[in-house]
DNA sequence: GCTCTAAAAGGACATTTGTCCCGGTAAAAC
DNA sequence: GTTTTACCGGGACAAATGTCCTTTTAGAGC
């Protein structure tokens, strides 16, 4: 659901950031703003130090699917720029976001130069696999019901901190029926 | 649908085998075996080097949902050998096949010590997030038929060389609701 | 050629999910 | 205080999909 990094943004902070000051700066972004569109250039590589956001993809049909809310150590743009190619996915701020960002040629020096750091992104491209692979199939074989009861027992204050539309949206159903579902369930 | 990665077979048959010929096997599987088994300890890396597996994922309920069918060029194995933990997807050959396969220990050393392979297993990562990404999207906001015309799009002897059940098991569906639709495509 | 088995096909019905739309509620505007 | 607007919830119906089961087909083995 919030996926995170802690491990990776640890190592950025408290060792890279001392080494190499230049080039990687730190942004902040407000709720409701949108960090990196679909079908851009990329040109950096982000790295969530504080805040939520949202990473989704648009259909040709309009509607869209949120592949997963990113959390703190979280990286994004990182596919992008080591396959190359436009973005396949807009990442939006849920609410206020520190984002640390890192120039695309510095982050490849990164990947040559410094084994560890080479380490914690095998590690975390391993973890995007390995989420998404369960997700997938876990979405196609079971019910809306069941999908939801699995959302709530790991995230229980799903329905305060997110809108029901991104909800839906990341369950890849209408509103109307998450809502059905919902009142089946509470009675 | 059969995903291939010709620039790393490349590399590991040109290049790799001939300097590091020891611990470096190839095996060969008849149709129908399990090469690797879901909830299983990892312990090699494998790149298949002639014909066609399923990857799929058991769930709880009994379905089986299949990520994807691997080719010539593709690996498995590397993301339970990067973080550890037992295998999360079953491994199932469909024609003969032939694989090259690297203990893990080996595999870890080439990392660390081979830029070059090192760079062609971070595509290779990043690959597969973006096309599970692309595909689980496209998954949960088209219908059936939509998905159907376009998988026969992209592989053509969808039919002749991949059975009913495994069609659907990709698709997330029932061996029914193909037949449905493809009949209702037909007229 | 015959038998056995596994895969494929499709009818009938139940269930799930989407679509369309209307009425209610609450906050903002005047 | 009244009007406006936007959002949310849910009713009614339609469409899509699953379930269960029976029949057909096509090969493999003898």
């Amino acid at each position: 659901m919030i996926r995170k990094n802690p491990k990776l943004l640890h190592y950025l902070t408290e060792t890279l950031i001392q080494e190499i000051p230049v080039d990687i700066m730190v942004n902040t972004y407000k709720a409701g703003a949108v960090i990196l569109d679909q079908n851009k250039r990329v040109s950096n590589v982000y790295i969530i130090k504080q805040g939520v956001t949202k990473c989704y993809l648009t259909e040709d049909n309009g509607t869209q699917f949120i592949q997963e809310f990113f959390g703190e150590g979280e990286l994004f743009g990182e596919v992008e720029t080591l396959k190359g190619g436009l973005s396949f996915c807009c990442i939006e701020a849920i609410n206020p976001v520190e984002i640390i960002q890192i120039p695309a040629k510095v982050f490849m020096t990164l990947l040559d130069t410094d084994k560890k750091f080479n380490r914690l992104i095998l590690e975390a491209l391993t973890n995007k696999i390995q989420y998404k692979a369960i997700r997938h199939a876990y979405n196609q074989s079971h019910t809306i019901e069941d999908k939801i009861q699995r959302l709530e027992k790991d995230f229980p204050e799903l329905f305060q901190k997110l809108a029901k539309q991104d909800i839906a949206n990341y369950l890849g159903i209408t509103p109307r029926s998450l809502n059905r579902v919902l009142n089946k369930t509470k009675l």
